[in-house]
RNA sequence: UGGGGCGUCGUCAAGUGGUAAGACACAGGAUUUUGGUUCCUGCAUUCGGAGGUUCGAAUCCUCCCGCCCCAGCCA
C-alpha cells in the first residue's frame, strides 16, 4: 500500500508548505483542464484606497495572487477609487508598499478604475441608447421610498420610460455640470419588482462635484461599484474575480451588466472574508479607532493592519503561512489568534537571535565575585541555526534579574530563586541566594545577596549537580537601557461585538492593552540594534526595535512582538482558580 | 412572513455514495543551560435535527431548526 500523498509539504525538499487545496482552486484547476479561458489564469486584487490594509485584506492578497503564482497567471492591482469623497493618495500608497512588503508583485499592472472613466462613459451611453439605462431626477430620499422593501416589490419612477434621446441628453449635462449634485442619477432599467433588491433599477451614475485624487476636476460625475467592477475586470481580461461574500447579492448585476454590454465575462466567485478573535477586522471600525485616538495611529502595534503587524514585528513569512492555513471556504468563521501567534512563534523561533533583558528588575549582588572584575562569557546566538554564532556578555558582581524570578516563600512548583536556593544563571554560573534585603518602609524586596560557584563556570557543575531553573539576567554596570512597550490584545474579549449592555465595541476595548516599561536593563550588544531588528529576549517573547522610534535621539524602544509560550504561567492561573 | 448563502471536534478545515485528513487550542509524557524549542500520546462511532432512498449516506431526496448577506446617489 502506497502512502497518501502529503499535500502538505512541497517535493523538492525545501519544507515550504504548499497551498492547500480550497473550493477556488478547484474551480481554477477544473477550468484549466476544460480549456477555458484559454487556460489562462488573470486574478485582481482590488482595494479601494480610503484606508489602510488588514489581515483580512492579507488574506485576499495571498488568494489571489497565490492562484497567479501557481497556475502560471497574473494578478493585478487595482484600486477602485470611485469614491473621490472617501479616497486619498495616502492610502494607496500604504496599500503599495503593504503588498509588497508582503512579498508580492504586480510588475507593471498597477490600475485604477479611474483610469477606465472614458470607457466608463461610453458604456453607459451604449446601455441607454440600448433602453438599458435612463436618468433619473427622483431624490435619493424617493429613490428609497420607491425602492420597496425586503418582502414588497418597488415602484417605477416616474421617469423611468423617458425617450432614449432625453436621457441621453440629460446625461450629458450631467457630466457638463450643469445640474447640482445629487439632482441626478444614471439608473440601470432592470426589474423593479426583482427579489433581488439590487436588481431594482440600481443606481450606475451619480453626480459628486469634487476633484478626484487621480482625476482632479475632469469628472463631476462617477460611477457606482456596480457598473464600475465588473466593467473594470472585463477590460483587463480577468478570468476570475473573487470577492467576499457580502457581494454575492451583487453577482447577479455584475453578469447583467456584462451580458447586456455584450463584452467579455470574467466569473465572480465569493469566499468568506477573514474574522479573528480579540480584535475587528472592519474598516468603518478601524477607521474609528484611529479617528477617536483610541490607538496611536494605522500602524499602532495593537491594530490588525499590516502596517500595525509591520511594527509590531510580525514577518510577511508568518503572515503568509498563517493565510494559507486558515483555508477559503464560504461559512462564516472566526479564527482564533492563537493560530496567527502560532504562525509567528515558528518563524521567529527559527530567525530570531536570542538576547537577555530583564524588564522589572530586581538587583543582585554576588557576595563572593570581586568588585571590580568583569568575566565574558559566550553565548549562544541562536540554538536553532548555529550559522548564527556566539557573542560575548559580561558578568559582574551587580546583576539584574527579574522581580518574578525569585519568591520569598514559594509555593510547591515554583522551580526559581528563593531564599537558600540555587539556580542557573544563563551561560553564567550557578548561584545561591544567601540573603534578601527589603525596603524598611513597604517591606518590598529591594535586593539580593547571593553567592556563585567559580567551578560552574558557562553553566554546568562539574559535580554533576543540577539546578531547577536557569534564569537570564544583565549585569548592572553594563546595561543599555530601553523603553519596552507590552502589547496585548486590543480588546478584551474574543467577539469585540459581544457588547452586552454597553453601546458598541469601543467599549470593549482592553484598557491594558499597552504597558510601558522604561530603563529596562537590557545587555550591552543591544546598543547596536537597529529599527525593526527583531530579538528573542530570552524567557520573555520575541521583541523588535520600534521602526519609528525616534532615533536621532539614541533611545533604545522596543515593541513586543508575542511572548513566548509560558507554560508556568498557566499552571499559576490553573492553581489560581483551585 | 422576499431573495441569496451557510451549517463536519473548543476554533479553522478536508471530504463530492464506500465506512470522519490535517492544523491551532487543550491534556498527559520524554528531552532540554530558555517552565522556550523539539519529540511522542490522547482528543468527532459521528458530520444542525428528523424522516426517506441505498447493501452502504457527512455526501442523494423531503421536511424542520439555526446563523449570515441585501432596502447607500459606499465598496
Amino acid at each position: 500500500m502506497g502512502k497518501p500523498e502529503d499535500r502538505t509539504q512541497k517535493n523538492d525538499g525545501t519544507g515550504e508548505r504548499l497551498a492547500p487545496s480550497n473550493f477556488i482552486r478547484t474551480i481554477v484547476e477544473q477550468d484549466r483542464v476544460a480549456g477555458k479561458w484559454d487556460g489562462r489564469v488573470h486574478t485582481r486584487f482590488p482595494p479601494e484606497p480610503n484606508g489602510y490594509l488588514h489581515i483580512g485584506h492579507a488574506k485576499s492578497i495571498c488568494l489571489n495572487f497565490g492562484l497567479a503564482r501557481d497556475y502560471d497567471g497574473l494578478c493585478n492591482l487595482r484600486f477602485d477609487d470611485t469614491n473621490p469623497t472617501k479616497e486619498e493618495v495616502e492610502y494607496v500608497e500604504s496599500i503599495k508598499a503593504d503588498v509588497r512588503w508582503l512579498g508580492f508583485d504586480w510588475q507593471d499592472r498597477e490600475y485604477y478604475a479611474s483610469d477606465y472613466f472614458d470607457q466608463l462613459y461610453d458604456f453607459a451611453e451604449q446601455l441607454i441608447q440600448k433602453g438599458k439605462a435612463y436618468v433619473d431626477n427622483l431624490s435619493a430620499e424617493e429613490v428609497r421610498q420607491y425602492r420597496g422593501t425586503l418582502t414588497e416589490p418597488g415602484k417605477e419612477s416616474p421617469h423611468r420610460d423617458r425617450p432614449v434621446e432625453e436621457s441621453l441628453e440629460l446625461f450629458r449635462k450631467m457630466r457638463a455640470g450643469q445640474f447640482p449634485d445629487g439632482s441626478h442619477v444614471l439608473r440601470a432599467k432592470i426589474d423593479m419588482a426583482s427579489p433581488n433588491i439590487l436588481m431594482r433599477d440600481p443606481t450606475l451614475y451619480r453626480i459628486r462635484k469634487v476633484s478626484h485624487h487621480r482625476t482632479g476636476d475632469k469628472w463631476c460625475i462617477y460611477p457606482l461599484y456596480d457598473f464600475t467592477h465588473c466593467l473594470s475586470d472585463s477590460i483587463e481580461g480577468i478570468t476570475h474575480s473573487i470577492c467576499t461574500l457580502e457581494f454575492e447579492n451583487n453577482r447577479e448585476l455584475y453578469d447583467w451588466v456584462l451580458d447586456e454590454l455584450g463584452v467579455y465575462h470574467p466569473q465572480q466567485i465569493e469566499f468568506a472574508r477573514l474574522n479573528l478573535t480579540y480584535t475587528v477586522l472592519s474598516k468603518r471600525k478601524l477607521i474609528r479607532l484611529v479617528d477617536e485616538g483610541h490607538v496611536d495611529g494605522w500602524d499602532d502595534p495593537r491594530m490588525p493592519t499590516i502596517s500595525g503587524l509591520r511594527r509590531r514585528g510580525y514577518t510577511p513569512e508568518s503572515i503568509r503561512d498563517f493565510c494559507e492555513r486558515i483555508g477559503v471556504a464560504r461559512r462564516d468563521s472566526t479564527v482564533d489568534i492563537a493560530l496567527l501567534e502560532h504562525c509567528l512563534r515558528e518563524d521567529l523561533n527559527r530567525r530570531a537571535n536570542r538576547v537577555m533583558a530583564v524588564l522589572r528588575p530586581l538587583k543582585v549582588v554576588i557576595e563572593n565575585f570581586p568588585e571590580d572584575q568583569v568575566e565574558e562569557l559566550e553565548a549562544i546566538n541562536n540554538p536553532e541555526d548555529p550559522e548564527a554564532g556566539t557573542r560575548s556578555i559580561p558578568f559582574t558582581r551587580e546583576l539584574y534579574i527579574e522581580q518574578e524570578d525569585f519568591m520569598e516563600e514559594p509555593p510547591k512548583k515554583f522551580f526559581r530563586l528563593a531564599p537558600g536556593r540555587e539556580v542557573r544563571l544563563r551561560y553564567a554560573f550557578f548561584i545561591t541566594c544567601t540573603g534578601v534585603v527589603k525596603d524598611p518602609d513597604t517591606g518590598e524586596v529591594v535586593e539580593l545577596r547571593c553567592t556563585y560557584d567559580p567551578a560552574t563556570r558557562g553553566g554546568d557543575a562539574p559535580d554533576g549537580r543540577k539546578v531547577k531553573a536557569t534564569l537570564h539576567w544583565v549585569s548592572a554596570p553594563h546595561a543599555a537601557r530601553a523603553e519596552v512597550r507590552l502589547y496585548d490584545h486590543l480588546f478584551d474579549r474574543e467577539n469585540p461585538n459581544d457588547v452586552g449592555k454597553a453601546e458598541s465595541f469601543v467599549d470593549t476595548l482592553h484598557p491594558n492593552s499597552l504597558e510601558i516599561l522604561t530603563d529596562c536593563p537590557v545587555e550591552p550588544s543591544l546598543k547596536s540594534a537597529v529599527a525593526g531588528e527583531r530579538f528573542q529576549f530570552e524567557r520573555l517573547g520575541y521583541f523588535c526595535v520600534d521602526p519609528t522610534a525616534d532615533a536621532a535621539s539614541g533611545r533604545l524602544v522596543f515593541n513586543r512582538t508575542v511572548t513566548l509560550r509560558d507554560t508556568w504561567a498557566k499552571i499559576q492561573k490553573r492553581g489560581g482558580k483551585a
